[in-house]
Order: C-alpha cells, then structure tokens, then sequence
DNA sequence: TGGCCAATGATACTCGTATGTCAATTACAT
DNA sequence: ATGTAATTGACATACGAGTATCATTGGCCA
C-alpha cells in the first residue's frame, strides 16, 4: 500500500513548514522566489498531486459535471459527450459520465450520485426524468442542462433542436414531392419526449395536409434503435398489400438499415419506396443512394452545453434560457 | 445560494445527535429499528445526500473509476466506454471519463486529475504513454488497467486482443486467397502503439511469405480515421499504374469509406480490388458487399476491463495479469 | 542603532463524515 | 428492586487542504 504524498510530507522533506508551502500553491506572490523554487522541486521529486476531495470540502466545488446520456455505442450521443469534455477540458473542468439505457430511473440513480459527488453542475438528455429526479435537482445548488430537445418547461437551462418542427417539415417536405402513402418508423415514445415530439410532429404535419393517420401509418420499434432492425422493417412495410410509396424513420440507424437492405435486394430506392432517416450519422451521404435526413450536430450540442454550464459557474445568468441549435433538412437522393 | 443538507441538519431535525445519525447509516444494526425509521424520513423529507468527498477523505475511496479513450465519436472506443461504464454501475462505481484526441499529453493530463479526485483505479487504452504518465502511474496506488492491446510490457493489468495477430493472420488469409500485390492502409504509428503492432503485423506476414514490402505497399493516413477518407484513399490506388488488388484497412471507417466509394462509382468489390477492413462497426457485415473484417468486441473489452478492476479492488490479486479478449477473423463477400 | 518590511512559522479553526472510547439513559428480565 | 443489556450521547480525533491572526526571524536602510 503506497500512502498518498501529501502537503505535510512535501512541507518535512523541504523543510519548511506547512504553511509556506499552502501558501507557496495558493499565493505565490508571498513566498520568496528560492523558495517557491525549492517547493516545485520537492513537488516533483515526491510525485505531489493535491487532494482535490479535500479541497472540495473546503471551497465547495469539484470541478466535475455529471453527464448522462441515453446510450453511447454508435450513435449521436457519442458525438455530444465528446463534445462536452472536449469543451470542459479547456476549462479545467472534468466529466462524470453516465448511461441510462434508457430508463429514467437509471438516470435517477447517475443524479444521485453526481450530487453525492458535488458534481458543479449536472447536464441532461431529454426532458424525461423521474420525480424524485426533478426533486433532487430543484434543490441541487448548480446549473442544470437539459440537452437535444427545447421546449417551454425546463428545469433551468436547455440546449437542443425542435424535435417537433423538424420531424413535421420532413413530414411536409415528402407530402409536397407527392408521395401519397407515408408510413412513420419511429421509437417508442415511453420516457423519450424526443421520440415523442417527432412523431407528434409527424402526426400533425399529416393532418394539416388532410392526411389521414391510422395504426397502418406509424410503426414502432423498441430503443435503442439498432442498424439490424432496419432490414426487416422495411420487408415488412414492402410486403404489405399496398406498400407505402414512402418511409420515414425518426432514427438514423433503423434508417441505414433499411437502404442497405434495399441496396441488397434489388429494391430501388427511391423508385420502389422513398427512404428518409433522422441524425445524418456519417455514412448516410456515402451511401450509393445518398440518404435524405434531418443533420443533427450532435458535437455541437454537447460543446454549447459545456459552454452554458461554464458561462453559469462564472455568474453569467444570461445564459439561463433555451438555446436552439437547429438542424438541417438534407435532401438527398433517397426521396 | 442553496445550501447543502448536512448529516448534522439530518440529526437536528430529526432530534438525534449526529453521531447516532451517523451509525444508523453506517452500523444500521446498532441503532434502533424506530429510530433507523424516523432518521430515513426525515432524510428523505430534507432531501439528505451524503458528501462523499468528505466521506473519501476519511475512506480513502472515491468509487470513481477514471478511464481515458482516444476518441469517442463514430468508433468502437464508444462501445468500449459504454462497456466500462456498464460493469462499474454493478458494482457501484462511476466513471470519470477523458478524450485524449490520441494525445499522450492530454492523457497524462487527464491521468494528474484522476489521482487528483482519488480515483480509486485508472483504465487507459493502448501501452503509449508520456514519461510523466508512467512515473505517475507507479506511485498510483490503485490498479491499472491498460486496454485495446496485449503485451508482456504492462504497467500492472491489460485486457485487449494481439493487435499484431490479427492484422498478420489477415494478412496471410489474403495471401493464401491468393492476391498478388496487397496493399496496406494502416492509421500513423506515432504514438499508438495498437497501429504500429498492426502495421508489423502486416509487413512480417507478408516477409514470411517471401513478399516485398516497399513504401508503395503501405499507405498512410491520419488519425482520427474517417470515413471520408476512404474514398480518396481507393481512388488513389486504383489510379496507379499498376493498381493493387488487394487493399487491407488497419481501421474500419476508411474501409467502409473506400468501399461505399467503390459502389457509387462502379468499381466491382472484389473482382476489381478486394477489400478488408479492421474493427467489424455495425454497417459492415449489412453493406451490398458484406465485407471481410477483424471482429473486435469494444463492449466485452470494456466490461472485462470493468470487472478486472472491481476485482483488483476486491482484493484478488489473479487479476493482475494480461487478459486476451481475442477477435475473430470475419471473411466476406469483399475478399 | 532603531525602524521597517519581507519572509516564514505557530496556532487555531473550517469543511462533512467517520470512528473509538467512555458515559448516561432507558428498557427489560429476574 | 436490582442487574444487565440495549440504545443513545458527548467528546476527541482523523482525513487533507486552506485561511485568518498573530508571532518571530532576518536583512536592509537611513
């Protein structure tokens, strides 16, 4: 068992006391040169690394933020959690990250415990979260993101894109090419607000073009939505007395899926069905028939959470509010 | 400012001194069953979270794992992290997670924060550390678990597979297929020692089998390795005078890359030049050319290196060893 | 040589949790 | 009623860093 070095033990083997060398860390400009010079040395020497839970106890912050995310294996969300370390670490800030599968109790138990941890601030997936989770945050003292979604209700802060709006102008964009037949693939709307606000922007997009929307019209799958269940949606769809003409998919990865099933058998996209995804995952503009989706910036969701938080822990208030970071309809070859 | 509850508001409110407070959460059988009772309501009712910087400071343990991936978006280091994470939540453990960007400084710089939060175990990935890391590492008292690659030169656990094996036994698979000039596409050994045992792993294969390897045979590129650079990359070869037809990938998102490039523009995969690629992402094995790939399970590699480190910490000292996960060599349709 | 200031030290206390020792109170059985 | 055990409390101390206050030392200048 080697024992930590701590500042008593770098004080004894420079010889000088406990104090000078606090001070010689904390404010250098009142220990003489020579000897802030010896105290480096004796640091380096011993290996020192200061004992950031003690001094948390004493100034009250960690310099930690707790992250959760959904999921992380191939998906967006890898993107945004590279995105706020990457914007943390220039701040000296590091990341608690958590994945909640999903479940907004998992997500409730990464809470918890990133406030037992005195976690500076806490940034959030979604808007879904438990009642003992929004509890624990009322009273949590620090910035709160709530990341990839807006809306009106939020915690404290948010920071995303309309779920709604761009599902409903994807919706919009193949009712006007003229596709008479569009059938929904979407996840399950249970404890997502995401799945659930873009498939009501679907649903109302429809209705406002006088589009009827019946059980045959939407599709579920379960999350996390993987590249494999894409395949056999969209046989499934093609199998149908009367096929749709078109398919949109509120997830990029069942997305994928589908073309490349289509691609291996003999199926044209987008002569025989129309093919429309949701995320713009890098392979999606590769594709020999180049997918139309909705580009999400998942990397930049994540820096402009970090900014938000740290704007936040620096008393700048303004940044209290709801940041849209939009997305783009990307009209590919696919419709 | 809101303030934090404390054990001792917990004790006033709940008229207990705070030592007995304190014992119904530690020793809870030598307290009272209906005094355990009211000090869990009134915890619940103040929304009591226990400080568990000041409860590492008396412990000597964070239950927090610091773990650092070289990147994270769009690869299998997202899986692995998701693995690790995963494992750690079993058992109570949080992950603080960094992105070196394959930087040896910025890991050794998220390695100082670690020790710094009195991370209780360290998992890195790959063997190419700084100087600084390795001297910081040694006095960590804590285990180390060095993931991605084995080797006998570790600083205390690895967990991973023979970087070098695979890229030699893919190599010699194409060999015997019997493709005559093979070229390499392997990421930059600077600093990543899972690239460069790949890359000897390809150049002594091809020696054994009396092959020539020039600079002609072994192509370059940067990391971070993208899918869009696979494109370029296969265009470039086929446009030599004497085009390879064989093209090994030493990473997976150029391979798909160069492969998608090929079906959009009409070069036949394998007939005109076969492609292999290394790491098995999800769109492989579903591509109208299903390609042949080294399957490498990012998840388990986390989760074993999860389970090696609660181990460690449990005090079972077997674990200290080098554990090979394995791959699996996937032959497909694109060789 | 007296005075001043820079540099360093000593002491006491904080943060929130935890523990060891001993004392005081209560409850129950004989 | 007495003895014993169960329960709770008081007090001191620890963990590592940090601060406030006051004391001490040494060197330099006029």
């Amino acid at each position: 068992m080697k024992k930590k070095v701590t500042l008593k033990d770098v004080s004894k083997a420079a010889g000088l006391s406990l104090i000078t060398v606090s001070r010689a860390l904390r404010q250098p400009e009142t220990v003489h040169a020579d000897t802030r010079e010896r105290i480096q040395k004796t640091i380096a020497e011993l290996g020192y690394v200061p004992n950031l839970a003690a001094r948390s106890l004493v100034s009250k912050r960690s310099d930690m933020i707790g992250v959760v995310v959904p999921i992380l294996a191939s998906s967006l969300f890898a993107d945004f959690a590279q995105g706020v370390t990457g914007a943390l670490d220039a701040h000296g800030l590091r990341m608690l990250l958590a994945v909640s599968n999903w479940s907004p109790e998992a997500e409730e138990e990464a809470v918890r415990t990133f406030i037992a941890r005195q976690a500076d601030a806490i940034i959030l997936t979604g808007f879904s979260h438990t009642d003992a989770t929004r509890k624990m945050l009322e009273r949590f003292d620090g910035p709160v993101v709530e990341a990839w979604n807006v809306s009106d209700d939020v915690i404290d802060s948010a920071v995303g894109f309309d779920n709604y709006a761009a599902a409903a102008e994807m919706t919009r964009y193949l009712i006007e090419k003229g596709y008479q037949n569009i059938v929904m693939v979407g996840g399950a709307s249970r404890n997502n607000d995401q799945a659930a606000d873009r498939t009501r922007g679907f649903v109302d997009a429809m209705h406002a073009a006088g589009r009827d929307v019946s059980s045959e019209t939407i599709v579920e799958f379960d999350n996390p939505a993987t590249i494999e269940s894409g395949g056999p949606l969209i046989k499934s769809l093609l199998d149908r007395p009367t096929p749709p003409d078109a398919a949109v998919f509120l997830a990029e990865l069942p997305a994928q899926g589908a073309m490349l099933w289509c691609l291996s058998n003999g199926v044209r996209v987008p002569e025989d069905i129309a093919i429309a995804g949701f995320g713009d995952l890098s392979h999606s503009a590769l594709l020999p028939v180049p997918m139309t989706t909705v580009q999400i910036r998942g990397r930049a969701i994540g820096e402009r959470a970090a900014e938000i938080v740290f704007g936040r822990l620096q008393g700048n208030d303004a940044d209290r509010s709801v940041h849209d970071i939009g997305y783009s309809l990307k009209i590919r070859k696919s419709t």
